[in-house]
Formats: C-alpha cells, sequence, structure tokens
DNA sequence: CTGTTAGCGCTTTCAG
DNA sequence: CTGAAAGCGCTAACAG
C-alpha cells in the first residue's frame, strides 16, 4: 500500500495537522520539525493522493471563457468544445462559463473581461483582439489575481499567462511547403484572407510568403484579397480572381467564409485542377476534400486548445507551472485520406 | 453546493445504504424503492464525484504492457510513454507495468501473456503478431475476464477489446496523396518496408498502391524492397536502388531502419531533390526533415496510443463503454515546417 | 430488503 | 508551535 499522511505522520512521532501543514507548507511549524517531516516524506517515498485532498478542500475552481460571437463553423466547434469541457470538468469541482463578445470589437471584449472579473473567477480565457485597451484589463486581472489565457488568436505584450493557439508564422509556412510542391515550385498563386488586421491572419500570410520566398522562389503571390471571412463576399471576390487569372496556379485560403469559395470554384470548370489549401477541418472543408476541391486543410483542434486553456487555468490557480512544450497546440494537416473519422 | 447521497437519502427517506446500491445498480433493493430512489436522483439533478466514490472503494487497477524488444526509435517512443503513463498513473491508482517480447515471435509473445496473466491484472495491452496462437491465448485472457488491447500492430478476428493504432490502409493512402502532388502525377517510385509479413506494412503498402492507381495512373511503383526495419540492412538496399534507377521520382519509406536510408541519401548526390516519404518522426526523420532530405513524415504519436490503450483498459474494467471514434488514432503529417517543437 | 457505522486520505477548525 | 477530532462524498461490512 502506498504511504499516507498517517503514515509520515507516525514515522516521524507528530501529528496529522503537523504533517499537513509542512506539505502544505504552511506556517507554524517550527524548522527542526519541518526537516524531519520532510526527511521521512522523502525517506518512505509518499506522494500525495490529489484527489483526497480535493474532497477534503472542496476547492472549486471557477473559469470563464470570452468567444467572439461571428458566425463560423470554427467558432461553433470552440464553442461546443467549451460546453463539452464544462459538463465533463463539472465532475472534477471545475465549473466553466461562456460569454459572447462582439467580433472584431475591443471595446466589447474589454466589457466582457469587466462583467467576468466581477464574479471573480480564477481564470479567464478569451480570444484576444490586438488592443491597448484589451492589455490594460488583462493587467488588472492579473493584479486581482485571475489568470488570462488567450485561445487561437493571441496578444503579445500583455500580462497573459499563456497562449492556447497555433503558431500562425509556422502555419503559414506549412501551407507554403505544401503549395510549393503541390505546383510544382513555379507559378502564381492567390491568397484569400479575412482581415489582415487579424493577428493571425497577418501572421499566416508573412509566414506564406516569407516560406515561398525561400523554398520556392519561382512562385509568384498575388496581391491579397481580404474577403472578411464572410461566405458571399469571399464567394464574390474568388469568383473575379478565377475570371481574371486563368492562369493562377495555386490559392491559399488562410481565414474563413469557404463556403463561399467553395461556391466560386464548383462553378469554375477551369479550377477543378487548382491546387487549394485552406484552414479549419469544418463540415465545408471536410466536403471539399472529400471532393477533390481542396488539397489540404490545416486545421487547429479546438478540443486540445480548450481543455489545454482548462488545464493551465487550472495549474495557476493551484500555484503549479505547466510544461509549455507539453500545451503546445499543433498544426495539424488534412487530407482526403487522413481525415480523423 | 451540488447534490450528494445524503441529499438523496434524506428527499427520499431512505438509508445512505439503499443509494449507495441502486447508484451501483446492486441488488437487493425494492423495484418500488429502487423506482423512488431513481427519481430523487435525477430530480435534484445529483451528479457522483468519483474521485471521492474511487477513494471509498480503495479500487487499484493493474495493467500490463507487452513491448517487442526491436531496437529502433519508435518503439523507445513507446516504452517511455508507458513509463510516463505508469509515473502518472501511480496517483490515479493504476499500476502500470512492462515486459519485453522477442521481436516478431508469437511463442515469445504467447509466453509473455501466460506470465502477464498469472497476475490477474485488469487488462494487458500488447503490439500484436498476427497468429493463431496468439489469438487463442487472447480468448483465454478474454474468457479470464482480462480485457486485452492491441497497440500500434492489430490482431484482427480476435477477442481483442480495442486496438489502439492507426489505419495503416490510410496512412498508405496519405502517402500516395502527397507523393503522387510531390512529384508532379508521373514517374516511378520505390518502396521500402520492414517486412511484409507485419501486417502494418502489408496494410501500407496496400493502401498506397491503390490510392495511386485510383488517383494517379500515371506513377508506377517498382518490386518493394525489404529492410527488415534494420538500418544497415536499408542502407545497402537504398544505395542498390538509387544506383539501379537514376530515373527515380520518390521514395515510400513505409517501415523502420531510416537512419540507413538517409545515409544512402546522403551519400548519393543524384538523391538531394528525390521527394521522400517515410514514417515516425525520431530524431533521424526529424533531423532529415529539417535538412529537407525528407519530404513528409506520417507519424503515430506513442503516447496518445499508450493512453488510449489505458482508458479503454480501465473503462472495460469500469464495466462502461467507450466511444470509438473519441479513441481513434490520427496520422499525423509533419512537415519540417510544423514539426512540435 | 433496509439501515448503521466505520472508514478511504487529506484538510481544517479549535484547543492547548 | 503542536495536536485531537470532525468531516469532505462515497462505499462496504455487518446487523437487523
Amino acid at each position: 500500500m502506498r504511504p499516507t499522511v498517517h503514515d509520515i505522520a507516525e514515522k516521524a512521532g507528530v501529528s496529522l495537522a503537523t504533517v499537513d501543514r509542512v506539505l502544505n507548507n504552511r506556517p507554524g511549524v517550527r524548522a527542526k520539525t519541518r526537516a524531519l517531516v520532510e526527511e521521512t516524506i522523502v525517506r518512505i517515498g509518499y506522494v500525495r493522493d490529489v484527489a483526497a485532498a480535493n474532497l477534503a478542500r472542496k476547492r472549486l475552481y471557477r473559469f470563464e471563457f470570452l468567444i467572439p460571437n461571428s458566425d463560423n463553423s470554427f467558432l461553433d466547434q470552440l464553442r461546443v468544445a467549451v460546453s463539452d469541457v464544462a459538463a465533463l470538468s463539472r465532475i472534477e469541482r471545475i465549473e466553466i462559463g461562456m460569454r459572447e463578445v462582439a467580433a472584431f470589437d475591443p471595446a466589447s471584449l474589454v466589457a466582457a473581461m469587466r462583467e467576468a472579473m466581477a464574479g471573480e473567477p480564477d481564470g479567464i480565457a478569451m480570444v484576444a483582439i490586438d488592443d491597448d485597451a484589451v492589455r490594460a484589463v488583462v493587467a488588472e486581472a492579473n493584479a486581482a489575481g485571475i489568470a488570462v489565457v488567450t485561445v487561437v488568436s493571441d496578444l503579445p505584450g500583455s500580462e497573459r499567462v499563456h497562449y492556447a493557439g497555433i503558431d500562425n508564422l509556422a502555419a503559414g509556412r506549412t501551407a507554403a511547403s505544401l503549395m510549393g510542391r503541390f505546383i510544382g515550385g513555379r507559378g502564381t498563386v492567390g491568397v484569400i484572407a479575412g482581415s489582415l488586421n487579424a493577428r493571425d491572419h497577418g501572421e499566416r500570410l508573412a509566414g506564406f510568403e516569407e516560406a515561398l520566398r525561400r523554398d520556392f522562389p519561382g512562385v509568384a503571390v498575388l496581391p491579397v484579397i481580404e474577403g472578411r471571412d464572410d461566405p458571399k463576399r469571399v464567394e464574390r471576390e474568388a469568383v473575379v480572381l478565377l475570371n481574371a487569372r486563368p492562369d493562377l496556379s495555386g490559392l491559399y485560403s488562410l481565414g474563413a467564409g469557404n463556403r463561399g469559395l467553395v461556391k466560386a470554384l464548383r462553378a469554375n470548370a477551369a479550377a477543378r485542377h487548382l491546387p487549394v489549401i485552406a484552414h479549419e477541418l469544418t463540415a465545408t472543408t471536410r466536403a471539399a476534400l472529400s471532393e477533390g476541391l481542396f488539397d489540404a486543410v490545416l486545421n487547429q483542434d479546438a478540443g486540445h486548445e480548450v481543455r489545454s486553456a482548462v488545464r493551465v487555468m487550472k495549474a495557476h490557480a493551484d500555484g503549479l507551472h505547466t510544461v509549455d512544450a507539453q500545451e503546445r497546440i499543433r498544426i495539424d494537416i488534412f487530407l482526403k485520406d487522413n481525415m480523423p473519422q
């Protein structure tokens, strides 16, 4: 049987209370007694039973997620992931709330932060917007002992504790690597983004162009089209592009609104063999892959991101450190052949 | 506060013991009482505190992993993953043992199974070998109430409870999809396997050839070379191949022993721009990717596989079902740009 | 068939 | 500074 606090107390000749004080390094123990207990702990190889500790403590963790209210499949996945984790976490004494925030609106995000902070949660997770007012309120939360974690889109230079999302520069480079090979290292590629003001989109583009320049200097990139993640607008822009550039060798869709792109591609027979790379595995991109309309989809797993955010906030609340490398979110590559399910 | 067993007992006007009997549907409760308690449970929205239950139960789970003793990096990863999970699981009342088995030797696997079974564990996880003697001993274990899970390589037609590994046919198809695009849909590709008697290798090859035939009929596949997963042998064979076929357009290494392949490629200047796809992200393949010697690496995450195996064995021990889709092991694709870390 | 009671391993008053 | 004792939510003898 594994040694327990009782064993420590017995072997060290002290009471349970003293053992507990040492274990949780609370004050009120003579240095000598403390040393004795600590020595005993390592000698008998004690490891704390966290479940029992939590049971006794009745510790309850409370976390809030702030999610943009944009209507796109990836954010739907994110919301579902939060609900799922919330349901599962109840049995681990973790309570998770979710608030909607107006998309791309720093003021709304700040307001939501304030509301969330009023409830004095242990942590807040949010899809950040790159804005100084947001940075300021993050600092406030931090000062109030609330751990802030960014999800999907980061807020560099702020006091957020962690970023649970992919490296978007690397994602852009990955897209370039694939594109360069798919089109045989030469030609002209088009790029459709949501908005270059969105940090993640900007970084993907930068990575894409950098890697192409480096590894495939024979490939030219057309000026970026901004589709605002809006299917209708993306469709319109894509149609224009496909007609204007019949010589197009490839297309990189680094934002959302792929429903529109798919329509445009389907309508354009000449686009049948155009290599297309997009982001996020949703119903739309999944179908496009199966159909052969898209060649590859880069993905960030919303479930992983949410779970990682919760783990980090919990660790922070417990005063523990997390191994950053372990929390790194991978850039998944999906072809029609390795789609999950 | 969340309702507890005490609340149920009080509201239903019964004792704790009766509540417990109903919760764990143990016999000895009148149908009427049972119904009353069950009604109360849903009415007050009770959810069991698993941690407390396990604490009271002092339930200890014991699982055994049987791992081949071959000397290759992927199996090293697998062993490390088992040790890691073993260390972590101790605090969850899970005890994990590991035994070495002679590689590719059914008799040794059967013997190890028997030894493991003697300890009456709750579950056994093994890298299966496709053999009827193995099937027979799996059936024995099953009859003895020990859940058997296959890892990495499956044993179809046996009574194993679950397979924690990738779909190797799909992996082969994925390799073909990439290869076909990388080489522009035409040319001749070479394939190096470990042994086609290994189920996973055979399936990868089948998937690869099938997808090439379907999607890239212009690509020819040379007769498979068997390198026995041995770096020296792989190197020798690869050198011969590279010299004999200077017209080679691509190379698919679907087994292990990639250290040898890398040497051969490095020695052959003409191979500098030969698209190469291999399996398992190890120190060797990782370096080859960075260097541009390999173009893509398909990977199965040993950590995921081991953790999934443990989850399934535990669920089985608890008489719970697992959602197979949730336990599906993904085929990761890595380029130099999206390598983790 | 049902209830009482004593824990599981840990924390937390409250005395001393 | 230290200890005794009660209790977290659940389970498991053992009586009735």
